[in-house]
DNA sequence: TTGGAAAGTCAACAATACTGACGTAAATTG
DNA sequence: CAATTTACGTCAGTATTGTTGACTTTCCAA
């Protein structure tokens, strides 16, 4: 519309990469991510834990009997970080922690029938906001929003999104 | 609880709201939400500052002369928890607090030169990996993934973006 | 003039993250 | 076999961001 530096160019064929589309992408994420957390956060906070708990629930389950060294690539937190949400789990029985077969060092995660039956409930409310949202939005446009949250995506964690795609 | 849990259909006319689907979408949000912020995050963390720190500046950029009150339904943190941000930011010289005209009791924020070359650094290394990615995505799936994004943020919030995608 | 809204402050607390240091057990390497 | 590395756990200290609750000051408006 205006003076707006250097992105766009004299015809419209990029007119969605002005600075001002790029800042209303911005703040999209930011308000979309927050709705996105919001149903969960609202019951967890029922439950004592926060959403590092969810976040190591949700991985666990969706790859049983990872380790903590590989939980703790996927997470991008300390082992210190990790290691106080696991133990609370742990205790409260909601995950698993089993001495690796094949190396002992090792330990192996999975959730206990507690700890699916509190993924089930986290993962369903966030699910009903995605899949309503997806429904409003419809199939091309998911496809749109996925192609450009893959290439948000820092190129570290691409081959772990190659394998979510894929697999 | 059910196997399939009925987001499917018989045919694949829906397939984009599978359950695997929906999971995989989470994932995205989770990852691109870590990527989006890793830029900002890494310049701040020389600063003494942190993420609250950037929407406080981000938003008074957006909206010069707001008043607190409407910074705060905007971001959704407590006054407290706001103020805490903008007393530093204000005692740094980075933000200015003017006593309101028409209410007195207002405060109008507004960025100063420095405040404004902070936002300039910030906006600019978020900006450029938005326009990366719409750049990869094409203008297509950009549109895509905003309509799905509209779609994932709380009605409550649906003034202020409307607002946000026409002005 | 009095009630209430807006803003700011102080205190206490909780969740999540970080760094650094240390210990134990097990696997790997020389 | 001895030394080193790896995996995991833990303790201590600190920072950021968020919460409640209580309180004061300012000042508009009924």
């Amino acid at each position: 519309m205006q003076d707006n530096s250097g992105s766009d160019t004299i015809g419209d064929s990029l007119l969605f990469l002005t600075d001002d589309q790029l800042l209303q992408g911005i703040e999209l994420m930011f308000f979309a991510y927050r709705g996105f957390t919001s149903d969960p956060d609202k019951i967890l906070s029922n439950h004592t834990y926060g959403r590092a708990h969810h976040r190591a629930i949700h991985f666990v389950n969706r790859h049983p009997g990872i380790t903590v060294n590989a939980l703790l690539d996927i997470l991008g937190v300390t082992k210190q970080s990790l290691n106080r949400v696991l133990r609370q789990l742990i205790k409260d029985n909601l995950i698993d922690s089993r001495v690796g077969k094949s190396d002992r060092r090792e330990r192996n995660l999975f959730l206990t029938a507690d700890g699916t039956a509190l993924e089930r409930q986290l993962s369903e409310a966030q699910r009903s906001r995605m899949r309503t949202a997806y429904k409003a939005a419809g199939p091309n446009a998911v496809q749109g929003f996925r192609r450009v949250l893959e290439n948000i995506i820092d190129p570290n964690m691409q081959s772990y999104v190659k394998k979510l795609i894929s697999g």
